[in-house]
DNA sequence: CGCTGTGTTGAATGCCGTCAACGTCGGTGG
DNA sequence: CCACCGACGTTGACGGCATTCAACACAGCG
């Protein structure tokens, strides 16, 4: 039996109670997923859902034509895989363990007793839900309207804002990422990526090094994701 | 009192008993809304929940910089405004009648009873919920990775297969549309929609005329949206 | 010690946004 | 009924930004 303290700290759960806890940990169990490996597969038929409870997972779509793109990160805490809370029947994109990670498992058929059971445990799933179709369509306006400079720089901020670690030198993202990830995550290519944060390093903007980034400016960054065309109207 | 003939035909109501209907219908008014106007605004503190019940609906977002763009159009029988459902509480984006419409309204603290009520109909706000992050995410992917008239043909597919009707000519798009519409909902500029379109147009994809656009040849245009680079691994 | 994944940088091409001008349709009011 | 005006649409020319192509540097690992 797994132990609630492992979950009574995360917000999604901050307003249960104990025995809810118990309600929701029974039927779930826990396993451990290393660097690189996937923990679920884009199109496969989704048997389960998921809650990270220890390291950073990157979620990826894969085009038919073979390009991929990074939908999002998901955080310690966090559930993803929520295929059934959606009405979907296979996962829209694959899940890969960017640090070794300890992840919690629920069969799906778990889904309709904790929906009854524990209300506000569906409810944590459809807040989830609601708040990554709200970050999407930001995704799609930025990638409508601004320059990839500017995206880059959102994406940097988000995920220091997101996944970051203080460090002596500024903020560092605290999982390793290549500059090919960031382009994924941005819509371009590592070539620019790539250009961009070799720029912004010689302004004092960023740091890093192989897989690693800081950012020791967040204000000038800020800037620049804001800069050009404020104001059209 | 509302005829719960006006609902009962809808797909999201169709597995609803005659008692439920009722009850989902106590608590709605309908109201009238011509072309143009809007049903409310974004950023406006959100204090009810919206079914379309005639006409078209167009979902607007509005950036800093006073672009705007078209996170989608809503077709009768579908809900919208459903900030309530995602934990929100404001619109992330306006709502803009398309043609005249009529919307069924319900103020949203009819939420929670409704909810428990009928869960049927939690449910089909959930799974519309689902539904739109998948389409969003698949527009991010689109907007990553394709050009400008891969999308476009990929939108125009979209609404015929979504909001077409069938007229001698093809399939037309059953609201009015300008070139501006179709270029905020794909992310570029009039000019370019303008020059694809009169390309399309030469080469018997797609007629029209001001304000209307007609698919002529959905497989040739299917393939466009296909093309280019296929197979880069 | 070579190989693979990662990162950097230069040069050239081209897509598509921007600027500009004009054409056309439809509604409105005299 | 006709003249006018604003919204919508078309087309050409130009240029910039970012991708593409290419070559090289470097680290970690077996």
């Amino acid at each position: 039996m797994l132990d609630r303290s492992l979950i009574a700290g995360l917000p999604a759960f901050a307003a249960m109670s104990d025995d809810e806890l118990g309600l929701v940990l029974r039927g779930a169990r826990s396993s451990r997923h290393p660097r690189n490996s996937e923990i679920f597969s884009q199109g496969q038929e989704a048997a389960s859902f998921f809650l990270l409870l220890s390291g950073h997972v990157r979620v990826v779509q894969t085009t038919p034509s073979g390009e991929q793109l990074i939908a999002r990160y998901i955080n310690e805490g966090e559930l993803f895989g929520i295929a059934v809370a959606m009405g979907r029947e296979s996962y829209p994109a694959a899940a890969v363990a960017a640090v070794d990670c300890i992840v919690l498992t629920w069969a799906n058929s778990e889904w309709t007793r904790l929906q009854a059971a524990v209300p506000a445990f569906a409810a944590a799933a459809y807040q989830t839900i609601g708040a990554r179709l709200q970050e999407t369509q930001e995704r799609v306006v930025e990638m409508a309207t601004e320059q990839v400079d500017q995206r880059v720089a959102q994406a940097l901020l988000r995920l220091v804002e997101r996944s970051g670690r203080k460090t002596d030198a500024g903020v560092e993202i605290d999982f390793p990422i290549t500059r090919q990830n960031i382009a994924e995550m941005t819509g371009t290519t590592l070539h620019t990526v790539s250009r961009l944060l070799s720029a912004w390093q010689v302004d004092g903007l960023v740091g890093g090094s192989r897989q690693k980034v800081t950012v020791t400016d967040p204000q000038g960054l800020q800037l620049l994701a804001e800069n050009r065309r404020q104001r059209s109207d």
